[in-house]
DNA sequence: CTGTATCCCTCTGGATACTG
DNA sequence: CAGTATCCAGAGGGATACAG
């Protein structure tokens, strides 16, 4: 019975991996995992949405003070990419000088908690993926 | 009542985003998200993955001839950072010619376990994504 | 069969200067 | 303030050839 139901995941799996890969013969066009991270994959767009995540309502310069390291021409960039997909969203003041808000979208703040989910599964398994990395470093360095 | 619940819960998300975030100065070395993102945010991690996730064990050329586009060259950069990470095991025979086996480690299961997640959201969500997108586009061809 | 080594090209992203 | 434009360096990754 147990076993079952263990072979039963394990198909539910598969079948998943299934869609997922698609089978297709263009690798770079179907897999929808792919999709998603090309939307947070990039060097700012985690630290961008995290950052939106936390405060509602940012203009570009706090943005910009909040996102240690990021270049004025980056965090357009990726400002942009977000807005096309319609995670962030652009709201432009016709003052003098401009002011420009930013904020999490609802589909902005549903992929915010996909990030948080997956930062979970990383604090829980750090440790592993070190101490892998160790016997690795020591495998390398042994003679034999 | 649901006032306060709702209230809590973004209290939680706030929590959760500042220790990803960590508040530190270096932008790099913090981020747990970033550190798994290291791991399976290149081109060909994921297919990796996927397809071990599916064979349970695997040759060097089966990998290769399932992993559509992949270069000699490149699968065995990808498998080699997956090891080292204590994702996939590797399993030499010494034989003429040589066999060598891959296979996902637990550690590496529960990782595909977090991508299928990850592209459930992803298929819930990839409609509104397309939409944004088309909407975008509209907006940058019109003139005012 | 399972790699390594080399070359080279593209694409991301940083620095800087300029604009409405 | 909130960008845009240009230039450039470095990393990622493909093609090819060679090796145990």
């Amino acid at each position: 019975m147990e076993v079952t139901n263990i072979e039963n995941q394990q198909l539910t799996i598969q079948k998943k991996i299934d869609k997922v890969l698609c089978n297709s013969a263009d690798v770079e066009s179907c897999c929808p995992i792919k999709d998603i991270l090309a939307r947070f994959g990039d060097k700012w767009s985690i630290y961008t949405i995290l950052t939106l995540g936390k405060q509602e309502k940012l203009r570009f310069n706090e943005l910009k003070s909040q996102i240690n390291g990021v270049s004025q021409r980056m965090l357009t960039v990726t400002l942009r990419s977000l807005e096309e997909d319609g995670l962030v969203s652009r709201e432009v003041y016709a003052e003098i000088p401009p002011r420009v808000e930013y904020s999490l979208t609802p589909l902005g703040q549903g992929l915010l908690l996909q990030l948080l989910q997956l930062a979970d599964w990383a604090k829980l398994n750090v440790d592993q993926i070190l101490e892998a990395r160790e016997r690795y470093g020591k495998k390398s360095t042994q003679g034999v």
